[in-house]
DNA sequence: ATAATAAACGCAATTAGGTTGCAGTTTTTT
DNA sequence: AAAAAACTGCAACCTAATTGCGTTTATTAT
């Protein structure tokens, strides 16, 4: 998986545009989630891709302020850990995220994938509850874990 | 929600019949599963129930036993808590889990219900996953919640 | 029934993920 | 350039969950 840095211009002006500062690490950090298309990242993750030399608060913090704006979005976990994907739809912003696409976790590699083509229908009632959303997640392996 | 024994001949029994000792807690616990029905169960409801009069670990210990085992299955909790619902199908035992229901998640009382009637599809091949298991979350508000 | 073995229990200590408070720094606004 | 707002990093803290170990309870074999 090789690191490609976008365009920093763009990374800073989404940043401008979602109403956050645009520090080294924020700019970096977003980049980040930009360059790894379609992969999600831990706090684990992104603490050992900037060799520790940011505090876990500092991305705890970051993340949250990303997920509020409307940038990431949280996704399911193979351990229950904190985990998020980058927003695609443009329908995420400070106000409210929209998702409504499944999301697949490696048994092997425990990494977790939008199925952005694979779409939720819309909530309904089931047996008297009343469904606000509906999340489905599917488990097995991924492509490259499958030919192992 | 009352709660209301079970033939407690019954419950030792199982708990014979799936290799687990008959201790007065594990009884008692198991017993706890059986009579509220479709209801889902925390670690703290657990010592909640028992007036704190047993330690947390054994609960943890209990409730592992009893997954392993087949009695009981995870469901997913609103604060990714451990939470525990009894299994229902006769496809579980100690080899495997068989589930393939959804679950609800109630917005406001945070309890999770077991959607025995929703059934999942079953794995296939989305975009080069290979999907081993399906799992359907819906949140929103219960029946009761909702009056309110 | 009783002894030997295995399973379960409870306490203390520990781990891990995540959060809070606050002072200092950087960025944005005016 | 100054003031306000946002961000950062350190230390301390919190909660859920786990591990080790000696003791107790239950199961099995005699």
């Amino acid at each position: 998986m090789k690191y490609k840095n976008k365009n920093l211009l763009f990374i800073k002006s989404t940043l401008a545009k979602h109403g956050l500062s645009r520090t080294n690490f924020r700019t970096d950090l977003l980049d980040l989630f930009y360059s790894f298309d379609n992969i999600s990242l831990s706090v684990d993750d992104i603490l050992k891709h900037f060799n520790n030399s940011i505090d876990k608060v500092t991305v705890y913090r970051s993340l949250t302020s990303f997920e509020n704006k409307g940038l990431i979005h949280i996704v399911p976990d193979a351990n229950n850990l904190k985990r998020y994907s980058l927003c695609r739809e443009n329908t995420c912003n400070t106000i409210s995220h929209d998702h409504n696409h499944g999301h697949f976790i490696c048994y092997s590699c425990n990494q977790t994938f939008c199925l952005d083509e694979f779409k939720l229908p819309n909530p309904e009632f089931i047996k008297g509850f009343h469904i606000e959303q509906l999340k489905l997640t599917a488990e097995g392996y991924c492509q490259d874990c499958n030919k192992n």
